[in-house]
Order: structure tokens, then C-alpha cells, then sequence
DNA sequence: TTGATTAGTGTACGTTCGTACACTAAAATG
DNA sequence: CATTTTAGTGTACGAACGTACACTAATCAA
């Protein structure tokens, strides 16, 4: 039909750059960044881009990029015989993390895990969650609560009409807190661990 | 002195803003987003976050995102009584996601656990790991294994000299994996979970 | 080989952006 | 209360940006 289809290519380049910089460059210097001579093949590009769902544009018409701008290769078990390379393909430019766990920034604090009342979902004594700041949770929720002048992580829980807080460690015979009265600080939106040393 | 400092207010709302559009708006919008009347205001502020380091020019001079500008601050508990706002609000330290779990981005790759294998050592399925790749690990580490066109998550361990692959699951009466060819692909130097719906 | 299709070129133009500059407003200090 | 200092206002202007449009180049299918 047509000329080859370099798009691929030219957006591992645009991804590069918005991993240095964390900004979409102007037509110009993308021009520049691909060998273009013309800004308006950068523009046509991005317009390609755009219906492709890389690209969109913010309320102000400004170039912003989508979560699939950042879909990246992921390693895939099982692998193909000998070819873990293909299946890993280590991406250069990682996605931030802090884009993964971090949606609204100005609410969201770090608080380190004490004891194991919660390890039964996964959260070890030392592990890092991470918390949006409100009151309003939801029953199933992981929520940070203030009593007693501490700051506990334990599921929001609903008994007999009232909220209460369940530890996640059957093993541990952790009880179930029932305070009068309780304050819930945040709510647990993810959390992580380091294993370096 | 002077008037009253309200950058980090709107740095907050700043960092709000690139979390939902992934982009640094322009001085014009940021003063709407603000509720300045004139975009010079804005521009100044801009100025003074540079200086804090929170915001840099792109080699074009365009405005991008500095690692600090990610930096969340992290609560300590206990608290002092009836303030908890203080454990939060006046932090011991910030941090960024992207600088406590990836050091090398350029040989870092996610994974995703699959099973129950090594749900002792909290690593539940869905989890996301953090793998380095790299053939030498120490025993005691947390690897990525290539077992029969498999990827595997194990710890490594060391058995009457020989080396061995030990999942961690009491429960679940795992084996240890005591192949004959094994070859470890990369070591994991952390994990994370999002529990956002 | 020809025709259709799509990528990139070159130029022009209106809009928006960033910056400069003089000015006003609000707080803290002495 | 006066002084000092810094945040925000208002206006103006050149430069950069995005877009439009006509044109050329490269590939594939018939």
C-alpha cells in the first residue's frame, strides 16, 4: 500500500525522551529528536499516536501521554526455550513507580509497617504503605486509624451495625478492636518492601 | 518579613495536576489552577520551586519535574496526643518510590507473582517484584530462576555445597527445587502491590 | 508499470506562551 | 506605627508553538 510504518520506532524514541525529561517535547524539537525536517511530520506522527491512545491531549490542548504510553514489557513466564532475554526484554526507561502507586500526591504519606497483625495479607513488619489521607473508607478497606494516640493499620470491618478494626493474622490471635470511639487518618492505598541490604 | 509562604499549598496543587495529566501546565492554566489573576504570579512561583528544586528546565527550557518534586513524606508513629496531623504534616523525611526501589533502571524489570509459593515472606500473588538482572546472587536472596522454560521466583539457598531453589510456604508443602541446569536470571530488590480498585 | 496510499517536506500565519517591568498588597520586625 | 520584604497585579511585546496547505517521496498491489 504505503510507506513503512516507523511509528513503533519513532514512539520507543518519544518514550525515551519522556523518560529523561517527564515532558512531551514540542513538535520542533521532536522534529529534531527524530531526524525530521518538517515539524509537521512530528505533528502528523503525534496525531497517529494520538488515535493509537499514546497521546491525549489535556483540557488546555496541551500534549499529556496516556497509561498505555507507559505499558511496558513485563516479564512473562513461562519463557520461550531459551530466550529469557526476549521475554524480559528490560526496558531501559522503567515507568515510574511513583505513577503507579501515587494518584493524588498532595494527600498521599508513607508510614512504615510495626508488628505482624497484617501479615496474613501480605504485610510484613518493616514493609512501607502507602496512604491517601481522608476519612471517608470503605468496609474492606485497609485503613490507617488513630487510638489511643497511635497510629494503626488493620481492615475496617463491619459488626453488628458498627465499624470495627480486624487484625490479618489468624495465626497471631490478634483480637478484633472494637474502640468507642475511633478516628480514621487514611486509607491504604498500596505498599512496598525493599530486600536490599 | 514579609507575606505569608503559600508555595507549598500550591505545590500541592501543582503536583496534583501532573499526577492527573502527567505534564506541567502553563503558566496561564496553573494561575487559573491557582486562582491568580495575572500568569506573571505564576511565573514567579515557578522561579521559586526551581530554586527549591522541586521544578528544572528541559535543555529547550521547557518546565519538567525533578526527582523531589515525587518525594512523599513519611508519618511516624507513635503520635503525640491528639496531633496526629503533626506526625504527618511535619515529617521526619520525604521520600520518592522510584529512588527506594530502583536503583539501575537500565537492568531493572517488573514480574509478577504468580501462586502462593512465597507467601511467608509476604509475596502474594499479583504482587509486582522488582528483579535486577544479574546471574550473581548471594545465598539467602530472593531470585528469578529460568527452570524448564519456567520464570520462578525462589529464595537461593545452599544445601551440602550444592545450590537449591527453597520456596516459602509452610503451608502449602512446597518442594525445594534441586535442579540439575539452573540459571538464575536476576535478583529481586523489591515489591509492591497497589490495592486500588 | 501504474495507481493508490501514506510518510515526510517546505512555507506561511495566527495564537499562545514566556518574560519584562512598573506597580500594589499584605504581613513581620523593630 | 513605620519599614522592609515578598506575593501577587496589569500590561505589553517578541519568540516559539501549533496548524494549515500544497507538494514530494516511498512503498505495495494490481
Amino acid at each position: 500500500m504505503a510507506r513503512p510504518n516507523r511509528d513503533p520506532e519513532h514512539l520507543a524514541v518519544l518514550q525515551d525522551y519522556y523518560a529523561r525529561h517527564r515532558l512531551i517535547p514540542s513538535y520542533s524539537t521532536l522534529s529534531t529528536l527524530l531526524g525530521f525536517r518538517a515539524k509537521t511530520a512530528a505533528a502528523r506522527l503525534v496525531g497517529r499516536l494520538e488515535v493509537a491512545g499514546y497521546l491525549k491531549r489535556t483540557p488546555d490542548r496541551r500534549l499529556a501521554p496516556t497509561p498505555r504510553f507507559f505499558e511496558r514489557p513485563r516479564a512473562i513466564a513461562p519463557v520461550r526455550a531459551g530466550m529469557p532475554e526476549a521475554a524480559i526484554d528490560a526496558p531501559a526507561d522503567m515507568e515510574s513507580l511513583d505513577a503507579l502507586l501515587v494518584r493524588r500526591p498532595s494527600i498521599t504519606f508513607l508510614m512504615t509497617i510495626k508488628g505482624d497483625s497484617m501479615i496474613d495479607v501480605g504485610l510484613m513488619p518493616g514493609d512501607t504503605v502507602v496512604c491517601e489521607r481522608r476519612q471517608l473508607a470503605e468496609v474492606g478497606d485497609i485503613v490507617v486509624a488513630l487510638l489511643a494516640d497511635e497510629l494503626t493499620v488493620k481492615t475496617l470491618i463491619r459488626e453488628n451495625g458498627r465499624f470495627a478494626l480486624k487484625p490479618e493474622n489468624k495465626a497471631g490471635d490478634y483480637p478484633v478492636l472494637r474502640p468507642d470511639a475511633m478516628q480514621i487518618i487514611a486509607v491504604v492505598t498500596g505498599s512496598f518492601r525493599s530486600y536490599r541490604r
